[in-house]
DNA sequence: GATTACCGAGGTTCAAACGCCTCAGGTGCG
DNA sequence: CGCACCTGAGGCGTTTGAACCTCGGTAATC
């Protein structure tokens, strides 16, 4: 079956593929737009693999889309491995507690 | 002296420090927050390195910013060894032309 | 039936991200 | 002065993204 890398990954993917077939392009046409291999945009489209910011940058320009709007809304809990969940948040206001 | 990866790279990372020393934190901090390695975190910020989306959104998550911001306005222009130029909006074109 | 296009899936190889270490430079403070 | 803290920079080992290949399956068309 081929589990997805994570949430995160599959997301993209998806919101890429949608982009795509908006635009009535076959995944080997965004490859060689993109300048990358076609399996390679199957497996990203699939969330199996956790692309590099090069990697979703080229795909972003290839199909005249942004990048940003590609990973918005991702959050730290959509990647697995993730043990505690402090933010920015609470340290800071850990650290104006600590001090008065 | 360690030049940037990419252009890209050196953006991405020049927002997160950005929003970084906007919360008064240390590299070590959002090292910490982001359950990685403060190296990693010193070389994607000064552009260094090819984050992968789940290093992004694990920073992003760790100092309570969405990663669409960091990312949105990058182009292909930004990543290195890029030969061809066309986009899906040419591609899109020359079908319409072919076909009549 | 055969052919073609598109996509999913698996394997191998290579380059690079990441973790982990060290050391140097700068700042501030007792 | 010493002694922290933060950061940049380099090297090295491990992990993994991406390139490259193959094969299977589906749908459309002839």
């Amino acid at each position: 079956m081929a589990e997805p890398h994570s949430e995160a990954a599959r997301l993209v993917g998806e919101r890429m593929k949608e982009t795509r077939q908006r635009l009535g392009l076959s995944q080997e046409d965004v490859a060689e737009l993109a300048e990358m291999h076609v399996t390679n945009v199957g497996k990203i489209e699939r969330g199996q693999t956790n692309p590099s910011l090069s990697t979703i940058v080229a795909l972003a320009g290839a199909m005249n889309a942004d990048p940003g709007v590609w990973v918005t809304g991702l959050t730290t809990d959509m990647i697995p491995g993730r043990t505690h969940k402090f933010t920015a948040a609470d340290l800071i206001r850990e650290q104006k507690r600590r001090q008065g």
